[in-house]
DNA sequence: CACCTTTCTTGATCCAGGTCAAGTTCCTTT
DNA sequence: AAAGGAACTTGACCTGGATCAAGAAAGGTG
């Protein structure tokens, strides 16, 4: 199992011992998705936490009209679980699913909670990587309540360089919040004015 | 110094021994503040997570127009803090004021931290209720992203109905994510239809 | 490599919600 | 209780971004 760049990922926040990664280690499952295999379906129970070894994840709901809203990416090195199911353990309304081949390491509630038990240090990392996440959906809910479309784009394509060529446009539009149409009138825009 | 309600709160997720209350509470201090008196001012480096007591206080940005965009209320028994500027220590933009007269407790970074090494259920704690404030933003700019305006002002509605009649419209206006007036507008719009 | 589905683009038109301006009502402070 | 300033309302007009439609490109699959 290639456990390197989620223990590399875990040490800059907590120090573990040998045994202590053993063990995590032993909690994990290994998964694999083909583009387009869902991890998890809308009105699911989410009952994994799922680390990204390669490949991206894309968390998305469905508005009553049909369309898509892209809550969260997960490129390689990052976490993706709707968080709501995956603590009241109620069906959830967020869908996950692999945008190309996907490789993941998958850590279930009920072994968090044992990790919990054993290894209380993870209840400071997991405390650290929530508050960094909070930060950056309350910086998002804002940058979408002030700035306009055009803004959000740019920040977007400043803050995740490395994703703009990687995701699907549909994706980008429907997470920074716009349509897919109004993205592409606003990139050839930004062309012509160069 | 009244911290039945703080304590109350806490046993909600970790138990805590007799002595460890005791060191919580000798860690804290109180605060008062009076009606649209400041807590926090944007550019200032955030200090202390604060706990309300009573009173009401609303948590903003003003964006590069002069208008202000409420990210959250903290009514009684409540956190509220500039997340960005306290975990990083860097200048914030959040504004932090009372809505009314305000009685908190404040709990500083730095006895945080030192609450974090002598009890660390602690950690625990701020894990579960980081958690469940993420996943109420997470919630809430899905909304902003699929609802209507009157869907949301709604749903306002529903969630916090003993706030309505406390906080100004034009606060709740712009957390939701309109302006003041086109919620006057909705709102009268919703007592025709009576 | 050709087919087929999905994604992306572009044009024409529309509308939810914003802006600006001018009262009016409410409330705080004295 | 009077004054003054916020907060709220309402009207007229405007616009960023949505919607609908139809074609063009891209890319996965047999």
């Amino acid at each position: 199992m290639s456990t390197d760049l989620i223990l590399h990922n875990i040490a800059k926040f907590i120090n573990l011992t040998g045994e202590e990664k053993t063990f995590f280690v032993s909690l994990l499952q290994e998964k694999s998705l083909k583009r387009k295999e869902f991890l998890l379906e809308d009105g699911e129970i989410c009952k994994y936490s799922a680390f990204t070894i390669s490949g991206v994840l894309r968390g998305f709901t469905v508005d009553h009209n049909g369309f898509e809203h892209v809550l969260s990416f997960a490129p390689e090195g990052w976490w993706m679980a709707d968080m709501y199911s995956l603590i009241s353990q109620k069906p959830g309304t967020l869908n996950i699913e692999a945008i190309e081949k996907t490789e993941l390491l998958l850590l279930s509630k009920a072994n968090q909670e044992i990790l919990y038990q054993k290894v209380p240090k993870f209840e400071r990392f997991f405390r650290i990587i929530t508050e960094n996440s909070l930060v950056s959906y309350q910086q998002r809910l804002m940058d979408n309540l002030s700035l306009t479309a055009e803004d959000r784009y740019n920040n977007f394509c400043k803050r995740y360089p490395t994703l703009i060529n990687t995701l699907p446009k549909k994706d980008i539009a429907t997470y920074i919040g716009v349509t897919p149409e109004f993205l592409s009138r606003m990139q050839s825009k930004l062309l012509k004015r160069k």
